[in-house]
DNA sequence: TACTAATGATAAGTATACTTGTCAATTTTA
DNA sequence: TAAAATTGACAAGTATACTTATCATTAGTA
């Protein structure tokens, strides 16, 4: 007989469904219309303007075809640019717009802010001990993701 | 700036994104075609006979508009039966198929052993203590989530 | 006992998150 | 350089995971 509710996976499933939705809360209260994945990739496109989806995929750890998806929404909201790049024709490079700048700069102190109470609960000396330990876990897993984060190689 | 890499929200999906990876993987090795969601449910089931849906996932801390296209594909899958209670005319009562039952045990060890893997690069001091902490936190943010788990009370 | 509130389940709609497959373009290699 | 392999993006399909709304039934209350 197999207890469920000690098993990592089951745990950690369950934190990641209070983290969504403390993240889900915070933006309907604030009137903004935000999923965690979209607020990654504004924040992800601002410090590398014009780079790829697939790059983008790749640093915050998501699958591409998922991340299609994602940037058609953003699109749609008029917060970013998708265009094809001159140097390889496959590729779309995105941009943030003037609006997407602004609401992503609205949105990181809101998305700050709600971090902390994501593990309320916890002194902080756990939360620092946590936070070492997930990541600590999430680097030693990472290759067995569908899909695995690829750091920046340096340019 | 802010740096997503840093943020529990971030690291928290990540693990989850690798725990669920890993499940796939183990189940898709042996020839098995289950979710972590239906695995839980049909556990749950094995020891809660005619236990109807929400209860249901309530004890496992799943929303109840998810759990009926869970349950919806381990009926078609001849693992459970699904019947109208006698006492409550609104609730479907829940019970494993000998099948299920059969699939269950079958499930079971391989369930437990790819546990150990989710964590793997952590020493097993560091599984207990992020095993507690997650507990910890998984506690005290469980009202927050859309999902909170149930107890069972006392009968 | 009629009215109301709550509850179990489903339906429709949105957004991940993945799969496989395809296409076009680019890169590698033989 | 021609063929092969890889890569970026999208399409279609499946399975969560949620939302709001609705329906039927049951429970609680005035």
């Amino acid at each position: 007989m197999v207890d469920i509710s000690k098993m990592p996976g089951h745990l950690i499933r369950r934190l990641n469904q209070i983290s969504a939705s403390i993240f889900a809360d915070h933006m309907a209260r604030a009137d903004y219309d935000f999923t965690p994945v979209q607020f990654a990739a504004l924040s992800t496109i601002l410090e590398n303007p014009g780079l790829d989806q697939a790059t983008l995929a790749g640093l915050i750890a998501y699958d591409r075809a998922t991340m299609g998806g994602v940037i058609d929404r953003l699109e749609a909201k008029q917060l970013l640019t998708r265009s094809i790049s001159l140097t390889d024709r496959r590729a779309r490079q995105l941009y943030l717009t003037d609006k997407g700048r602004q609401t992503l700069a609205a949105l990181e102190p809101l998305v700050s802010a709600l971090q902390g109470e994501i593990l309320q609960g916890l002194d902080d000396g756990e939360k620092e001990q946590l936070l070492g330990l997930l990541e600590k876990a999430t680097n030693a897993g990472n290759q067995l993701s569908r899909a695995p984060l690829q750091k920046k190689r340096a340019s």
